[in-house]
DNA sequence: GCCGTTTTCGGCCCGACTGTTTTCAGTCG
């Protein structure tokens, strides 16, 4: 099995785990979890950069000694210095840092004094009644340990993240309801979730208000809160019902921008962000810019980019993968928003396992301002949906020949989704398949194979000149299945040898290609597609969840295939 | 362990809240 980016930020994070709890040096620590961060955030396989003779040269946080730690990993599948960690203290040590109010020098306590070397052992120590014998522990932090287990579902894989969309439906009511409070100048959702990360770990509002005491009571007594965890005067922390933690902050109107910059994150870019300040002599803080004990920016987010000689940065872009380099180079992207979408590319109907009939979608794709929608429903492989054979997606394309010709200001295109079987061949014939205006492909099944049968397969797919668009390119399903083994790169580049493309699927339970691979993509000039995968009516909304990611991804309009008006978007889909 | 429009050595972001304490360490974001 070949490294990922993610093993190898798995290795450094474990190592900055052990490392913390052994009580070494805090910056040294840092190294490892921001080489993590690098490594995980990469657009190209570290694997290949490690082959190539300076693939990892000038690497943010990567200097000599930790480039040729990477080279062992991908040579070795594993790390002399974590595998000597692991000797001197148990591996389980490293899951307990992932429990909300441990930190390293409790768990360093917890192993010292009671021999705690897992989750289990921790669960067994605090029903027990150790735990509140140890010096700096009481009752109440064994109680709160208990409740952490239990409440943050930790895992040895780490803790359960709330996929966007979730938190979206379950922050709103609160978010509205805080609106309505008395006091409130401004108010927003910051963090992760203003980022439009693919799952967010907790939920950060931040309200601008002379006085904060209104507001903080409304956000406590909300009727969905569970669990007050912390009440202060500027902070405070709830646990909804449902598991999702809300931090509420409150700031002065003039620190407003400052703390939105500040909450929005990531952490990463705001670190980078007040080392910019501290070599000016300047501190960045959540209230403002200072210069000594005076304030010369923070009403704003763009007074303090502009401070530091940059335009505004958008908030999916803020996580340290050179944003900021970007920025003073005036090199940001123009990145795509909702308003550029012309039409859904991926849209099922009731012919197979969709709710509505294809007039029905169209009539809500044209409410959505679209100018085209292309109805592409499964092949008869995927059973489950009853999906078309030749026959039945021959009296499909007359249908919506019928329809076409009936329908003002948007244009059906006839589609399919197509399977590509496990050997790479596709699930209709390409007699059929020359009748349709574009064709979608997709892996339903075989999701084991060998990473390079997988790749060749897909990429055998993409051989057949009928072949578009190759959708849902992991297969990962976010929270339940990860994705299928498969060189991604390697795909894309066979697409754009063969003027095809892949789907960036917008749903926001696929994300599919993730924020990385979009940006790969745009890097050797692979134009994607963004689509919903609707199976009904209100799927069409999704897009804006596709939109985030593309975003995070650095896409611009250009780099969007259904950005473009029809008769572009027919040229694009013509292959030699 | 990284890094350099002051630097190859000596720095490395910053503040709020909690708990167990009597002035602060630990944790979090």
């Amino acid at each position: 099995m070949p490294i990922h980016n993610n093993d190898v930020a798995e290795i450094f994070d474990e190592v900055a785990d052990f490392l913390e709890i052994k009580g070494e040096n805090q910056f040294r620590v840092r190294a490892y979890r921001n080489a993590a961060r690098t490594v995980a955030g990469l657009s190209r396989s570290v694997a290949d950069l490690a082959a190539e003779e300076k693939g990892l040269d000038g690497l943010p946080g990567i200097g000599k000694d930790l480039a040729d730690k990477i080279r062992t990993i991908v040579k070795t599948k594993s790390l002399p210095l974590l595998e000597d960690l692991k000797k001197e203290l148990p591996e389980g040590l490293s899951a307990l840092m992932k429990v909300r109010g441990l930190g390293p020098k409790k768990i360093a306590a917890l192993h010292k004094e009671l021999k705690v070397a897992s989750l289990e052992d921790l669960k067994k120590a605090a029903t027990g009644g150790k735990i509140r014998e140890l010096p700096g522990f009481s009752e109440k932090t064994e109680q709160a340990i208990l409740e952490e287990i239990g409440r943050t579902k930790v895992t040895e894989h780490g803790t359960v993240r709330f996929k966007l969309a979730v938190a979206e439906q379950i922050v709103t009511p609160l978010f509205e309801d805080l609106k309505k409070a008395k006091g409130v100048e401004e108010i927003a959702i910051a963090g992760s979730y203003r980022r439009r990360a693919e799952t967010v770990g907790d939920v950060d509002i931040l309200v601008a208000a002379e006085k904060s005491d209104a507001v903080m009571d409304r956000f406590v007594h909300f009727d969905d809160v569970a669990k007050v965890l912390a009440e202060g005067e500027t902070k405070s922390s709830v646990v909804l019902r449902g598991g999702l933690q809300v931090d509420l902050r409150v700031v002065p109107c003039a620190s407003w921008g400052a703390a939105l910059h500040y909450f929005t994150g990531s952490k990463a870019h705001n670190i980078a962000v007040r080392l910019m300040g501290v070599k000016r002599k300047l501190k960045v803080n959540e209230y403002g810019v200072f210069r000594a004990k005076k304030m010369i920016a923070g009403r704003t987010e763009e007074g303090i980019y502009k401070l530091f000689g940059m335009p505004y940065i958008e908030p999916e872009l803020r996580e340290d993968r050179g944003e900021l380099k970007a920025a003073l180079k005036r090199k940001l992207p123009h990145l795509i928003r909702l308003e550029d979408i012309r039409g859904d590319l991926h849209v099922h109907t009731k012919e197979t396992d969709g709710r509505y009939s294809a007039e029905e979608m169209a009539g809500a794709a044209k409410k959505r301002g679209y100018e085209y929608l292309a109805i592409t429903d499964h092949s008869k492989r995927v059973t489950m949906a009853r999906g078309l054979d030749a026959k039945r997606l021959a009296k499909a394309i007359k249908d919506i020949d019928k329809l076409n010709a009936k329908l003002k200001g948007l244009t059906l295109l006839k589609s399919i989704e197509l399977d590509i079987l496990a050997d790479g061949t596709l699930d209709l014939p390409d007699s059929i398949l020359g009748e349709l205006d574009l064709v979608v492909c997709s892996v339903h099944y075989n999701f084991n194979l060998p990473k390079d049968k997988q790749t060749e397969r897909v990429i055998r797919a993409l051989d057949n000149r009928h072949v578009n668009i190759f959708c849902h390119p992991s297969g990962r399903l976010i929270n339940e299945r990860p994705a299928y083994e498969i060189d991604l790169e390697k795909v894309m580049r066979a697409a754009v040898e063969r003027r095809c493309t892949l789907e960036l699927n917008a749903h926001p339970d696929r994300l599919d290609l993730d924020d990385v691979h979009c940006q790969m993509a745009k890097e050797m000039g692979l134009k994607l597609a963004i689509s919903t995968d609707a199976h009904s009516m209100d799927d069409l909304a999704l897009m804006r969840f596709g939109i985030g990611q593309a975003r995070r991804g650095w896409l611009e309009p250009a780099d969007v295939i259904n950005t473009r008006p029809l008769p572009e978007l027919r040229k694009l889909l013509k292959r030699i």
